[in-house]
RNA sequence: GGGCGCGUAGCUCAGCGGUAGAGCGCUGCCCUUACAAGGCAGAUGUCGGCGGUUCGAAACCGUCCGCGCCCACCA
């Protein structure tokens, strides 16, 4: 014991009156790096907590979001790492395809190049350099705010075992006809100039314009109506309702297409909605995924009018012009041959947009890889259906439903150079050889791998199982495998959260990736609104850090962490956290100034007093209720339920009253000192998780321990007394209730007030000399006038105010007070005296009532009373 | 068009069947020897409107109004 005493980092006088968290934070936590304290090694025998980073971006810097996911991630392994879990938190980052090509084509756009100016290989190279620096960037961060990762594992979706994972997965849903490749209509990105799948777009409503357009001459026309009239020169064909029998007689027969030298057919497509516009729709297959639709059920040609770049090709006078341009020109050339029956009108309709660049998607036929998704979704559903994995919180779970229900195949080849290469070589006569991990690539004359690479989600999607060695069986993976939970934003449920379930559940042979799915929301400013740039309020987390500290955000971010709800925040937020984390500070200095100690049992019941008891028992009841917290996934629960435990109850109370048992000495300020140290200690230890830096600097100067980060979580000792809770309520009842008569009397709170107190017989009476500090009064002395009698529950405080006191001041508020007393007990009166509430409601509700009835009538009693013997004016 | 969610104190949000809560902000007094990044005391709400269920509704049901989000092949 005496040689922990001598490991305390700091005695009190060392400590200084203002926690400066910007001094202390990056020193702890290279410290807990070098001591290892996040590694988690496969080989324990502790039972596995694992947790995956959702992989940042390494285009970018981490923002508030981040901050707040790593927060609750870093929280939730702290605690099972000090509940004895084996505890991983896996670190990466993700490569992020087309964001990150995108960064770096506009970087080489400044210098004047473009990515063809490098070629395929020095682009890469290019990326990869840039990846180098950005990436420190980002551990730099997590750094700063705490994280408590495996650093020694940090994987990225590009590493070579990444790599080689990615490829495994693709060559076994290949094997499985899992992936397959087709020509189909796509969402391409003129911009990007690459396929992007269904979730990559955007829809928003935009304003466009709807022309109406006659097809064919006399009897033998029908109009049409589009917004996107440069798309008629692909028109195959004309489709009606089989039903519409204005149009019966043109079905089988075709009609002109203007501005072209083609006739199209008339056919009759269910597909068509007879009420809609003119109940006859243009088809160009090529260039509308539902016209490819009619297009296939018909035998109709694809006819391709636009290239990559959403300029038109077809030879002619729009030859050359973007699709805008052509939009026009079309238009103007249509009215000149009398073909417009209806001018443009405004038309609000939704319009896909690149989620990467916000261009206008322009749906194309192209030839690309997919993933048949049928089977993998199917399970990724049930596995939540039958409850192997739960969605926090559970209405989301209906959303998940939703999409792995009615989910299209995933195309999941992109035009890119930066990003996994499709596994796949096309021989000179067509042969197509999907290759394996160390297999070699057939060689020979005419053989080209593929120029595609993959959908960054498809790599992520493997992030819970290839950072852990995948596709080797490895012990990592044995261990490790599947993950606790997984946290992340409910903004990626389908992007990602999805697609790891069905490939965890694929890959590793149906076992899903992780148990839970806690799903958060995301940060907002303190008004409630999105964190933008071009709207001025994104915060960057470094500049809190910096000013306020990591535990000041972090716990902000916490306590506003409702689940699946956005949560906003302010910077007087933060800094009403770094207020409680320096009253966290000063609480402390000050036990350690009175010589709190962990040393040895705690004392006795039979020692201890009321106070003592009651501070216990609130500390065994706010870990019973933090554990109750974390199990749910209710962070701002847990952070209100110990903001409050320790502010208003351990530092405005108990402390506060140890004071006067400190200054008695003796046996009980003896154990009040063991007590004191067992609440910080005990408060210290569920105060880590979320705020680790000021609790290690803490909870070391006062237990001597080597550091909290692997200090054991509290257990509920189930130590429990109601009796001395009451008590202590009685008491604050009592000193709150002549505060307020200090401060209605204008009484300068310091001003010492002779007094004598009548407690006997009351559970007040050991608590005199409390009594008498907090409240400021002194002994009575000789010439005492009782000239206020505060009665309160039972006990008696009568106060010599000679000359100084405002009776009329008090006889207003005590008649104040009677008014709310004499209606409590009315209506507790009116509710006892309904037979349909006795008769119905529960046992307690009545007690309750009853007990409010009776402690309205004992105030009642007790404020006629005051008023009674206040002098008359 | 379908689905989900939200309207509670000035602001941001908890509460979701038994006397309206928190943080910040606000008012007054105070540098009381842990802390002014603090202490003490205090004010503030017909819980979006209207109906209904119930002994009892902020909470449950219906409806209306106002927001937000997700999904959808709206020519």
């Amino acid at each position: 014991m005496t040689d922990k005493t001598q490991q305390h980092s700091a005695t009190p006088t060392e400590l200084p009156t203002q926690y400066a968290p910007a001094e202390v934070e990056g020193k702890l936590y290279e410290r807990w790096v070098e001591r290892g304290y996040f590694e988690a090694d496969e080989n324990s025998a502790k039972e596995p907590y694992t947790v995956v980073i959702p992989p940042p971006n390494v285009t970018g810097s981490l923002h508030l979001g981040h901050a707040f996911e790593h927060t609750l991630i870093d929280a939730l392994t702290r605690r099972k790492r000090m509940q004895g879990h084996e505890t991983l938190w896996q670190p990466g980052m993700d490569h992020a395809g087309i964001a990150t090509q995108n960064v770096v084509e506009r970087e080489l756009g400044k210098e004047g190049k473009s990515r063809h100016d490098l070629g395929r290989e020095g682009f890469v190279e290019r990326v990869w350099q840039w990846k180098n620096e950005s990436g420190g960037q980002i551990s730099g961060q997590m750094r700063r705010l705490g994280d408590g990762v495996a650093w020694n594992r940090e994987r990225f979706t590009m590493d070579e075992g990444l790599s080689k994972a990615v490829q495994t997965m693709f060559k076994k849903l290949y094997e499985d006809e899992l992936i397959y490749r087709a020509e189909r209509i796509i969402n391409w990105c003129p911009r990007c100039l690459t396929a992007i799948s269904d979730i990559e777009v955007e829809y928003q409503d935009d304003d466009g314009e709807l022309v109406s357009l006659r097809y064919g001459d006399g009897d033998e026309s029908v109009v049409v109506a589009t917004t996107r009239a440069e798309t008629m020169l692909g028109d195959t064909a004309v489709a009606v309702h089989p039903d519409d029998e204005r149009y019966a007689h043109l079905v089988g027969r075709t009609v002109r297409l203007p501005l072209t030298e083609r006739s199209i057919p008339v056919v009759a497509d269910a597909h068509v909605d007879p009420e809609f516009g003119t109940g006859a729709v243009k088809v160009t297959p090529a260039h509308d995924p539902n016209d490819f639709e009619i297009g296939q059920r018909h035998g109709l040609p694809a006819l391709a009018v636009m290239d990559e770049h959403a300029v038109i090709t077809v030879p002619g006078p729009f030859q050359g012009l973007d699709r805008l341009e052509a939009r026009s020109a079309i238009v103007a050339a249509l009215r000149a041959e009398g073909r417009i029956v209806a001018e443009k009108r405004p038309y609000v309709h939704s319009v896909g947009h690149c989620s990467r660049c916000k261009t206008t998607i322009e749906p194309r036929l192209s030839m690309q890889w997919w993933v048949k998704v049928g089977p993998l979704a199917k399970a990724a559903g049930d596995a939540v259906r039958d409850g192997r994995v739960a969605i926090h919180p559970q209405e989301m779970e209906k959303r998940y439903f939703d999409w792995v229900d009615n989910l299209h195949d995933w195309c999941i080849s992109r035009q890119l150079w930066w990003g996994h290469r499709i596994p796949v070589w096309y021989g000179p006569d067509g042969e197509v050889v999907c290759v394996g991990p160390g297999e070699e690539p057939p060689s020979g004359a005419g053989w080209t791998q593929d120029t595609d690479v993959l959908d960054t989600w498809f790599s992520s999607g493997l992030w819970p199982f290839s950072t852990l060695g995948w596709p080797e069986r490895t012990g990592s993976l044995a261990k490790f495998y599947p993950n606790s939970v997984l946290v992340t934003g409910y903004d990626i449920l389908f992007f990602w959260v999805a697609r790891m379930m069905m490939f965890g559940l694929y890959a590793m042979d149906g076992t899903p990736p992780f148990h839970t799915i806690a799903l958060h929301g995301m940060v907002r400013d303190q008004f409630g609104k999105k964190m933008s740039k071009s709207f001025g309020n994104a915060v960057n987390p470094l500049d809190w850090m910096d000013k306020y500290g990591s535990d000041a955000l972090r716990f902000t971010l916490a306590r506003g962490a409702n689940p699946g709800v956005d949560v906003p925040i302010g910077e007087e937020w933060v800094q009403g956290s770094r207020n409680f984390a320096n009253k966290i500070w000063n609480a402390t200095r000050f036990a350690l100034m009175n010589g709190a100690t962990v040393e040895g049992p705690l004392p006795v019941p039979e020692r201890l007093s009321a106070t003592d008891r009651w501070i216990l028992s609130r500390l065994n009841e706010t870990v019973a209720e933090v554990d109750a917290f974390y199990d749910d996934y209710q962070f701002a629960k847990v952070s209100d339920a110990l903001f409050h435990f320790a502010w208003d109850e351990v530092f405005d109370w108990y402390v506060e009253l140890s004071k006067t048992t400190f200054q008695a000495g003796g046996d009980a300020a003896e154990v009040a000192k063991r007590v004191l140290g067992e609440v910080l200690d005990v408060t210290l230890r569920l105060l880590h998780p979320i705020v680790p830096f000021v609790t290690e600097i803490l909870w070391t100067a006062l237990t001597g321990g080597e550091s909290v980060v692997i200090a054991d979580w509290p257990a509920d000792s189930g130590f429990r007394d109601t009796a001395a809770a009451g008590e202590i309520a009685t008491l604050q009842q009592v000193i709150t209730e002549v505060r307020r008569f200090r401060a209605d009397q204008g009484l300068q709170p310091g001003q010492r007030v002779p007094a004598r107190l009548r407690l006997d017989g009351t559970p007040l009476a050991p608590h005199e000399a409390a009594i008498r500090q907090l409240l400021r009064l002194q002994p009575e002395g000789e010439a005492f006038t009782s000239t206020a009698t505060l009665p309160v529950a039972g006990a008696e405080v009568a106060l010599d105010l000679s000359g100084v006191i405002d009776f009329e001041a008090e006889r207003k508020r005590l008649e104040k007070d009677l008014g709310a007393a004499e209606k409590e007990r009315t209506q507790a009166e009116r509710k006892l005296g309904n037979e349909a509430f006795l008769a119905k409601a529960p046992e307690d509700v009545v007690d309750k009532i009853r007990g409010r009835l009776a402690k309205a009538v004992a105030d009642i009693e007790r404020i006629q009373g005051q008023i009674g013997r206040l002098p008359s004016a």
